[in-house]
DNA sequence: TTGATATATTGACATACGTAGATATAATTG
DNA sequence: CAATTATATCTACGTATGTCAATATATCAA
């Protein structure tokens, strides 16, 4: 992971909304833009916008079936971000996978 | 940790140059903010700022000697960001302390 | 094909952010 | 006390961000 992705992921992740909104696609297998918008008192073009960040970034994925977009988590992505924070702390030998 | 608190911690963690900031807090015991300043290309305010961000939200703590602020990363709660984080994805079942 | 539905894009606006310059505050040194 | 040094605060500026309204694009249904 690139510095790059990784200030991209810390910055999805540290707005509130998106973050819930992550919440939800996690614990979802998958979910679609327009359920996710359903979920928040916010209009659809900033869910949209809110997802867009989040696949831009990695943290999700997106399955296009007919007129329909699915969005679901990718763990390896957000275990990669996890990860890499251990790498900011030194001697932290507790948690972390030092190969991946 | 609340709310607040996590998404100011990602959000300090996002911009580029405060996350190598908080690095080299985090490699030295003790730093003062001169000493940051010394190491990147940008002003002693601008580093003073960050540096407010950093404490602010808690990944750093500042202990006043004289003319000198000196700054250490606090371990435990950069380690309770990372335990929150393993919240936010569903059955993940390595590498967090439930407890803490 | 026409109308309805799902999603993405664009433009705009208010707010927040990163940075620099100048200055203030505080402490050390002569 | 005066001068120097270390840090913090204030103001300003360009840029980015979250949101909405309007619209575009694409797909399904009748």
């Amino acid at each position: 992971m690139n510095r790059k992705q990784f200030s991209n992921i810390a910055k999805a992740l540290s707005d509130p909304r998106r973050l819930e909104i992550f919440k939800v696609i996690a614990k979802s297998r998958e979910i679609s833009c327009g359920a996710i918008a359903d979920k928040f008192p916010i209009g659809q073009p900033t869910v949209s916008h809110h997802l867009k960040l989040l696949s831009d970034c990695g943290l999700v994925s997106v399955r296009k079936d007919g007129q329909h977009s699915f969005y679901s988590a990718d763990p390896d992505v957000f275990k990669g971000y996890i990860n890499e924070l251990w790498k900011v702390i030194p001697g932290s030998a507790s948690g972390h996978i030092e190969s991946a």
